[in-house]
RNA sequence: GGGGAGAUACCAAAGUGGCCAACUGGGGCAGACUGUAAAUCUGCUGGCGCACGCCUUCGUAGGUUCGAAUCCUGCUCUCCCCA
């Protein structure tokens, strides 16, 4: 997988790129829509096409390993096949599964011994098989297992955790560079730093995490209920020390402005179940701040949901009509909102590339970050 | 015309002498949501101070009682059955 670097902004450590793979080009900075079991929530693949302009989608081991099972998946040929999408798919590993379901899974050397949440039959995740199924689902860029580490945490178990994120690491990366992709295209794996706030495991992390030459690292374990200044700390720590020339991913991020903040700190891949979940909850992301579209205060306004907004939906509804929907609980209130929060966050990133390539990104991004928090 | 049942907060519906400002559900209002067990979850929902408390409420007018949404009487209204 290559990966190019077009420009650098120079008052922050942002930078616009492309990475290419097999199933096309990815412009960075870029904002990947979460489709967890084969399916951004709400929206088809046309309209993630055509009017949300994603360019790569996510998707889980997790949960496709348990339905439809990996049977069905190479029977389609793949997850591109399956769900009938030709860019580019991640999918994320199953770490952070680890992490929200930790009720039904125990954590030991081999692996992450869990509970399926959907039928209660038990089953093993390790390294090495983690990286076989997501050999079987296909993705271009596959994730390492790894422990999403729980916040908050002490200091001692944040440390052990991260050396069993490593040693997982090295098992699933044998695995990784011994066998071959089951569909014709390539596929690429990203390992993760984990150490929760504490500088000085992140910096462990990202040092042993940068030892290894792969095509692009990710950031993991943030966004897990930290202050969000941890967050950016451990971003620029960590960022400090994986290599400049490669893609760097901040896993679960975030709030429109997180991503700014991310991109500030060199960050070149984001992805967040954010915009869709919210979206169906009721919350829109706008340039000018955030609306709560079931507050009352909707309920007879018939203006567009946003004059200048990125999606066809923002000009073709109303407020009201949006709020109507989404009070009523109707389907396509949720597919109306995640199509606009998608699309802005798409928008989102696109305008902060342009904004690195012209020079411009960092003014902009602070005058952004005051507006895109503002309550409307 | 005869017989029966019932009227409780925005709606539905518990409560049948004190633990009732009143269960519960819906609706409404507000909040949460960050590598999706989420079209989900939480709080509030008579008034005022909003902690303690105080005031006004269970069709309506009276009555019994230390005390009533709960018991008695009149009135008004609604529903069901038989003619």
């Amino acid at each position: 997988m290559k990966f190019e670097i077009y420009a650098k902004e120079p008052n922050s450590k942002a930078r616009a790129g492309e990475l290419t793979t097999d199933h096309g080009k990815i412009q960075t900075p870029i904002f990947m829509p979460v489709g967890t079991v084969g399916s951004v929530k709400g929206v088809n693949q046309r309209d993630l096409i055509e009017d949300v302009k994603a360019q790569i989608i996510l998707g889980n081991t997790y949960h496709l390993y348990l339905r439809p099972g990996m049977e069905t998946m190479q029977m389609a040929g793949g997850l591109h096949q399956f769900i009938n999408w030709d860019r580019p798919i991640l999918t994320d590993s199953g770490g952070y599964q680890v992490f929200s379901l930790a009720d039904n899974r125990k954590l030991k050397e081999d692996g992450a011994h869990f509970s399926s949440h959907i039928d209660g039959s038990k089953h093993i995740f390790t390294p090495e098989n983690i990286v076989d199924i997501q050999r079987k689902i296909g993705a271009d860029i596959i994730m390492a297992f790894d422990e999403c580490t729980p916040y908050p945490c002490d200091y001692d178990y944040a440390k052990k955790s991260m050396q069993l994120t490593h040693r997982w690491l090295e098992r699933g990366l044998k695995r990784f560079d011994e066998t071959e992709p089951l569909y014709g295209h390539k596929q690429t794996f990203f390992p993760i730093v984990q150490g929760s706030v504490f500088k000085d495991l992140r910096i462990e992390s990202a040092k042993t995490i940068a030892s290894h030459d792969r095509d692009g690292y990710a950031i993991g374990g943030l966004s897990v209920g930290e202050p969000v200044e941890d967050m950016y700390d451990m971003i620029e720590v960590v960022n400090e020390i994986l290599p400049e020339d490669k893609p760097r991913y901040l896993m679960g991020v975030g709030t429109p402005v997180n991503i700014l903040e991310g991109i500030a700190r060199g960050i070149d891949m984001f992805d967040c179940v954010m915009p869709t979940r919210n979206g169906r909850n009721g919350m829109l992301f706008t340039k000018n701040g955030i609306i709560n579209i079931k507050n009352v205060k909707w309920k007879n306004d018939f203006s567009a949901i946003e004059e200048d907004g990125a999606s066809f939906v923002d000009t073709k509804f109303s407020k009201a009509y949006l709020r109507h929907l989404i009070m009523s609980k109707e389907i396509l209130g949720a597919q109306i909102a995640s199509l606009h929060n998608l699309s802005f966050y798409l928008w989102l990133v696109g305008e902060a590339r342009q904004r690195i390539l012209d020079g411009s990104f960092y003014n902009w991004k602070n005058v952004m970050v005051q507006k895109l928090a503002v309550r409307l």
